[in-house]
DNA sequence: GCCAACGTTGGC
DNA sequence: GCCAACGTTGGC
């Protein structure tokens, strides 16, 4: 059997958590996901290996901020338990956790690819995070997207 | 800070 | 199971 790797974009805002704490850090948990669709994809469809495009979200420019990858697969994401969290869910059980997280590591710190630049490239137009409304943390990536935006910003 | 879009909640 | 109210996201 072979291990087709994905690809995905993964939303951060980077007053929280941004590229230079990735670069820092080396490697990062993706806490505070508390959406079921992005949940899923974690949980579901990421592999070790798998792709990532690091963005930044909510800020003065938002828009791709490097490469890393999933370096870890989904387990339970540990602020869902922590009454202190900004992201603590009573209604999470320990023995049957509501959230998951996956670890992601870094790769590459770019220029920042504008939200506004993507929309100029036709090669980009059909991604999700693109498209008006869109409100999802974590969006899958086709092949061609990502080695079209490794070629712009590689 | 505004507000459109959209997910979640909860009463019925 | 419907759907109105509510909360959140996130670009601008």
């Amino acid at each position: 059997m072979t291990t087709q790797h994905l690809y995905w974009l993964m939303k951060s805002e980077p007053d929280d958590v941004s590229i230079d704490d990735l670069q820092r850090t080396g490697h990062i948990g993706w806490y505070g996901v508390r959406n079921y669709q992005a949940r899923n994809f974690m949980r579901d469809g990421m592999q070790v290996g798998d792709g990532v495009l690091f963005y930044h979200s909510s800020c003065a420019q938002p828009g791709v901020a490097g490469f890393a990858e999933v370096s870890k697969l989904a387990y339970p994401d540990p602020t869902q338990f922590d009454a202190e969290s900004k992201y603590f869910d009573p209604k999470s059980a320990v023995e049957k956790p509501r959230w998951q997280q996956v670890d992601v590591r870094f790769i590459a710190k770019t220029r920042i690819l504008p939200l506004e630049e993507m929309r100029r490239y036709p090669e980009l137009a059909g991604m999700q995070v693109l498209k008006k409304g869109n409100r999802l943390s974590i969006t899958p990536v086709t092949a061609s997207e990502w080695s079209f935006i490794q070629s712009l910003l590689g």
